[in-house]
DNA sequence: CTTCATGCAAAACATTTGCAAAAAG
DNA sequence: CTTTTTGCAAATGTTTTGCATGAAG
């Protein structure tokens, strides 16, 4: 059960980035909150435990009105599926090519080496929005069976 | 239809990636080497026009098998579907977020400047492969509609 | 020959859609 | 009240599967 000083705060969250602050999206954004990056079922899972009429539909719904106002982050995968992030900030990140699961690498150093590399650099026909670093390989615990 | 002395050449790369040299293992590669970068669809359109027997579940088998030997990469997306590289050395890509395109971005300079970085650096319990850099945006021929 | 690859059709997933009913502000 | 949002159930699009047939080395 979500506790109610939890509840108050994403609400207020939501009606900051002009959301209606509806059951299903404080639960989704609960459960966000929770899994740190996660694909659309895994939100699911954790969300209609905390709200069980909850709907996929709803789930998908939700994540994209989030992303749409910047609440959220859609990143790549190579899994063919949908993933979020909560956190918008610029950072890189671990990703497991076993386990299709994300980890913050925060490296600050790293960021603005490759910021001052872009600084005045124009990519002819494109219009820059981010830099995307991923650390691709496999974390050690999904090692143990080939 | 393709010219024979690349059918040849494709033989022989296959070969020497220890593939059996099948018509379909044949036109798929050679797609590959047309499109750059495709999705399984785009692979099986262009593919179908040299070979028109061929199935996509075929195309699917094809390109996992290349990813397993090395002759393709499996690239990340945002867009839910599988995209495949025909390019396997270490390079940056700019990727549009409207078109889910992906076009080659060669900057050794940086690639260097991020090699170095991570040279002695290890990342507590996990196996790096490669760093994906990835400059996400817009290309301008996309930008016309809002 | 023997093993591996292909084609087929069905199944499995992930995501999206259209619309009526419900709820937020 | 008015405008969004939700739930439902069906549709869509992509990828995978199992298995009999065919082809490569």
């Amino acid at each position: 059960m979500i506790d109610n000083s939890i509840t108050t705060e994403i609400k207020k969250i939501l009606t900051r980035y002009g959301l209606k602050a509806t059951p299903q999206r404080i639960v989704v954004y609960f459960a966000m909150r929770e899994l740190g990056h996660a694909s659309a079922d895994m939100v699911y899972q954790r969300a209609s435990s905390e709200l069980a009429t909850l709907t996929v539909a709803t789930v998908y719904n939700v994540l994209e009105s989030f992303v749409e106002v910047g609440l959220l982050q859609r990143r790549m995968s190579s899994n063919n599926k949908m993933y979020m992030d909560v956190n918008t900030y610029n950072h890189c990140h671990l990703y497991c090519e076993e386990t299709h699961t994300y980890k913050d690498y925060d490296d600050p150093e790293l960021m603005l080496m490759i910021h001052n590399h872009f600084r005045n650099k124009k990519i002819r026909g494109f219009d820059l929005y981010r830099i995307d670093v991923q650390l691709v390989g496999r974390s050690s615990q999904s090692n143990r069976s080939k």
